[in-house]
RNA sequence: GCACCCGUAGCUCAGCUGGAUAGAGCGUUGCCCUCCGAAGGCAAAGGCCGGACGUUCGAAUCGUCUCGGGUGCGCCA
């Protein structure tokens, strides 16, 4: 149960029977939350002061009627009116051991919704060029989208996580003649990779591969008979790769979309444009040259453009090259009426902070080719810098010219990656320290949760011993006399609980997976805390044999408090280890 | 020149879509190990939320302007 939602509800229905007439809108803007001085009590509404005005009434009037509804509630100890308008509950005990009794009951579903009410959501992250193995650059946006896309699942969308391969461009060809060299490298030639080629000792198995396949038989053909051939041992080459790397970090999807597949003479491209055509959505003309950096090679010719402005972008955009094909952006937008042909009308793009510029044509692009039924929210990774020991990393020995996903994950593991590059919001730049992730202090909030996790789990092998009276079986955890959790600590404890469910919701009604972070940082600390009283007083320990009961009712707390850190950090994508080494 | 992101404690960052006296970790200072794991806990000090106007009952949050920092800027992908 999420007793602030039910809350929410109580006083909606309470606002309404008091003022028949006030607006459905209106009431559903009041919210119910934990208030930010929990002095004032366990949930505050500003229900009357959202409704005063349009009544044209004084809020604290309101919320006195508001508050005499609830006074005789048994679930309610007290409530008054606040400040300019709050009404602050203070709640009864067995409210909170029932809060407790539902997680017990939900385990893994507890904090799970039907908010998403099975809408096909969209989710495109990564999408790295196929020219290479993955680098650290792709890795925010892999673990992030990775994350979003289980928070949304979890609060009951249909998510489809989708890569979207560039196979289509130039840098494929670039591939595939670097891979040529490595081929010929195989067959025993001294290589020099030039400029402008991929240097990368990824490519040489791909060399090999093609010696075994084809001996020497591609050498003295023309590159155009070589280059698709080589092309496609490359791409599907790189595309292991890349799987690879995901894959080593937890991250799967559930579509590879081709872009070649867009391409052809009766492709998606193709009939996109011509269906904007038919919208009256593309024309013939010119664009202003851009400014700020001088452009030598600038040249001002009539082109074929998409009328992005009239959906909110800064300037009509290119759709057609001067050699005739199709722009990245044309392509993108097929892609894009494709997706929503196949029935999403959400869509969240996970992209890194070099294609900010990119957001509005991309929004354009998808109210354009859905008629405006469609939506999509873009979420911008901005940069991580490496740090070593306060310096940052630039360079990597090991892979050459870039530092390698999977240089990141055999270091510091793929849980720490995931939670560090999760406990941060997507538009904050951030740096990511090696020596930080490794540490095993409160400063390492990897390490502080899963020691958490891992705590809960000894704590129980430590009762399993001192409570043999005790039989510690799901039943009887289950019919623990929660009633004898009133302590301070205890109740703090399970308010934290509480809140995992509202915390889900907001998280995904913003597309925001770093607060399940923040929140698991937090219940951490929560849980931390209590259990070190427990060294000073001996009645709030856990694990206390003078007391059997207590300690039962205790466990089933400290069972709860698994439970919840289970759930969020199964949302991250992050391992709860039973014990830490 | 334009667009997007960020300016909150000495440092690194939260701030729940406009709420009450702005929070956490680190760092600093002072306490706490015969005790379920001290890889920890408790407490104190530390703030004009970059600045200025505006919107309203109410602004760190929304709007305009401005000053810093970052990222980008026809046919690359």
């Amino acid at each position: 149960m999420d007793i602030f939602a039910e809350f929410a509800a109580r006083v909606a229905a309470a606002l309404k029977s008091l003022h028949p007439d006030v607006a459905d809108e209106l009431v559903a803007r009041a919210v119910v939350e934990p208030p930010r001085d929990a002095g004032h009590g366990d949930l505050s509404s500003n229900a009357a002061m959202v409704v005063a005005k349009p009544l044209g009434r004084n809020p604290r009037e309101i919320a006195a009627a508001l508050a005499a509804h609830f006074a005789d509630d048994p679930d309610v100890e007290s409530v008054e009116v606040a400040g300019p308008g709050f009404l602050n509950f203070r709640l009864a005990e067995p409210v909170w051991h029932r809060v407790l009794k539902s997680i017990d009951l939900s385990g893994a579903e507890y904090g799970k919704t039907d908010l998403g009410r099975g809408e096909k959501v969209n989710v495109e992250f990564v999408s790295a060029n196929p020219t290479g193995p993955m680098h650290v650059g792709h890795t925010r946006g892999a673990v992030f989208g990775d994350a979003l896309a289980s928070l949304l699942a979890y609060v009951g969308y249909d998510v489809t996580r989708e890569y979207y391969i560039n196979d289509a461009g130039g840098q494929v060809d670039v591939l595939a003649r670097s891979a040529f060299l490595r081929y010929r490298e195989a067959l025993g030639e001294s290589i020099e990779i030039p400029k402008g080629l991929y240097p990368g000792d990824y490519l040489k198995p791909v060399g090999e591969q093609l010696a075994n396949a084809f001996g020497r038989g591609l050498l003295d053909k023309p590159e155009a008979e070589w280059l698709p051939v080589v092309r496609e041992y490359a791409l599907d080459a790189m595309m292991a790769l890349i799987r690879t790397d995901l894959a080593n970090l937890g991250v799967e999807h559930d579509v590879f979309f081709s872009e070649r597949t867009l391409h052809g003479a009766d492709g998606d491209v193709a009939r996109t444009l011509a269906w904007l055509r038919a919208e009256g959505l593309v024309y013939q003309g010119r664009l202003d040259p851009p400014k700020g950096q001088v452009d030598e090679d600038y040249e001002d010719r009539e082109q074929t453009l998409f009328r992005a402005t009239e959906f909110g972008d800064d300037t009509d955009r290119a759709l057609v090259k001067s050699d005739g094909s199709y722009t990245y952006f044309a392509a993108d937008i097929a892609y894009h009426r494709n997706k929503y042909l196949r029935g999403f009308k959400r869509m969240i793009n996970v992209l890194g902070a070099d294609h900010s510029g990119y957001v509005k044509r991309l929004k354009a692009a998808v109210k354009a080719v859905s008629g405006g039924e469609a939506e999509i929210d873009v979420k911008i990774m901005q940069l991580v810098r490496l740090m070593r020991n306060g310096e940052p990393v630039t360079m990597s020995k090991r892979s050459g010219d870039f530092i390698r996903l999977s240089d990141l994950v055999d270091e510091v593991g793929a849980d720490a990656t995931r939670f560090m590059l999760l406990y941060r919001r997507n538009e904050q730049a951030m740096d990511f320290d090696f020596a930080l992730v490794k540490q095993h202090t409160r400063d390492n909030p990897v390490f502080y949760v899963q020691y958490a996790h891992a705590r809960t789990c000894s704590i129980f092998r430590t009762a399993e011993v001192e409570l043999p009276a005790l039989e510690l079986s799901a039943e009887e955890l289950g019919a623990a006399p929660l009633e004898l959790l009133v302590t301070p600590s205890d109740l703090e404890l399970i308010k934290a609980l509480a809140q995992w469910p509202r915390t889900v919701t907001a998280a995904a009604l913003a597309n925001e997976p770093h607060r399940i972070a923040f929140y698991l940082y937090d219940l951490a600390g929560t849980f931390h805390a209590f259990w070190a009283r427990g060294r000073d007083d001996r009645a709030l320990r856990f694990v206390n044999p003078e007391d059997l009961k207590l300690s039962l009712a205790r466990l089933a707390l400290v069972g709860s408090t698994r439970q919840v850190l289970v759930n969020g950090l199964t949302v991250l994508g992050v391992s709860a280890p039973d014990e830490l080494s």
